[in-house]
RNA sequence: GGUGUCAUAGCUCAGUUGGUAGAGCAAAGGACUGAAAAUCCUUGUGUCCCCGGUUCGAUUCCUGGUGACACCA
């Protein structure tokens, strides 16, 4: 079985592109991408439109509640699940989106750590709101002096996240940091798509003004009691819930939205950028795309028979 | 036409009692293992509008010019 993973920066053309190549392939669509898993929030994500769904079979497209816990690592789980499930009947998949963990997360696996309770959870949070970072550094250096040395002391997800480990398990954060790739029972080829630098972020700032043509501040409207959950704080949403509270004009939160956006995509490039096991191209170039991965198959196919 | 104010980073502006300058925003680069569209880090040389003058030294003071704004005609 192959897996071809379809990646890239936001807008770059993944969506139109999947179908193609789910197409050519026989493959339904597994998504991949953190926030288009939430219901409702179909406009801000640019999710595949209703019409796009009818063309192929989706996974993981509106599936969670906005209240759902939800983790990369459970995408991981119920990725791997559906692709053990569809690789009984598909020689070949398609996985596409652009959650750079997400993607690594099936790909190469992250580690076992349990799911924090809520009571930790609460606690530690709860602190740090009244205490603020220090004491909770402090208390990390004593409990795991070795993550403590490499953690980004600034970053208090990541200190509190440590830090729940610890107190959680009564064991190191650093104890389930093994940071092995996890061998799959299946060939993964990477497919990245890459435009210009201008190229892109015109296309977000267009797409961005066709949101909002479509009717996003309905959609963010309609999302407003929801708006604490982790899914909503999401490029787009967070910028229109504060127009709504009057702290920015309704231009300027589309431009900020717009910036985000551009900064968003700068980021996922930086994270491809690492991976060389990507085979990148342009997404006019897809006669191309179509034959690399006719290829790939075939001499997959050539190997197996010999 | 007259008078006054202003002219400094891509933008908005600070500042240098004369020793060639710094904030916010924008922009760029990076990190990343259970919140990841999240979270976090790093990066500011620019004819200080132009020509002269004073001075050891001018972006800073002075003459003139240009442009913007305001007021008066």
């Amino acid at each position: 079985m192959t897996l071809f993973v379809l990646l890239g920066p936001t807008a770059v053309g993944k969506t139109e592109l999947a179908l193609k190549i789910a197409d050519h392939i026989g493959s339904p669509i597994l998504n991949c991408d953190s926030r288009q898993l939430f219901r409702g929030m179909r406009i801000g994500t640019a999710a595949p439109t209703p019409q796009q769904l009818e063309r192929t079979t989706h996974y993981f497209v509106g599936t969670l509640d906005l209240s759902d816990y939800y983790s990369a690592a459970r995408y991981e789980a119920d990725a791997l699940d559906l692709i053990q499930q569809l690789s009984a009947t598909h020689s070949a998949l398609l996985l596409s989106g652009g959650s750079m963990l997400y993607i690594d997360a099936v790909c190469k696996g992250i580690d076992d750590i349990p799911t924090i309770d809520n009571e930790t959870r609460s606690f530690l949070r709860s602190r740090y709101s009244t205490e603020g970072l220090a004491p909770l550094l402090e208390e990390l250096r004593l409990m795991d002096p070795e993550y403590y040395q490499i953690v980004d002391q600034r970053n208090t997800q990541r200190v509190i996240h440590a830090l729940e480990i610890c107190y959680a398990t009564g064991r190191t954060y650093t104890s389930f940091r093994t940071q092995k790739h996890k061998p799959r029972p299946f060939h993964i080829v990477k497919i990245g798509l890459q435009r210009p630098r201008e190229e892109l972020f015109s296309r977000i700032n267009c797409r961005v003004e066709q949101m909002m043509d479509e009717g996003f501040l309905e959609e963010a409207r309609a999302l407003l009691p929801y708006r604490h959950e982790n899914a909503l704080n999401t490029v787009g949403y967070k910028e229109i819930f504060a127009y709504f509270d009057g702290k920015m004009s309704y231009i300027d939160a589309v431009e900020r939205i717009k910036k985000n956006t551009r900064v968003y995509a700068k980021k996922q490039m930086t994270w491809f950028q690492r991976d060389k096991e990507i085979n990148w191209f342009h997404p006019n170039q897809e006669a191309e795309i179509l034959t690399f991965v006719g290829n790939t198959l075939h001499g997959r196919d050539m190997k197996q028979s010999l």
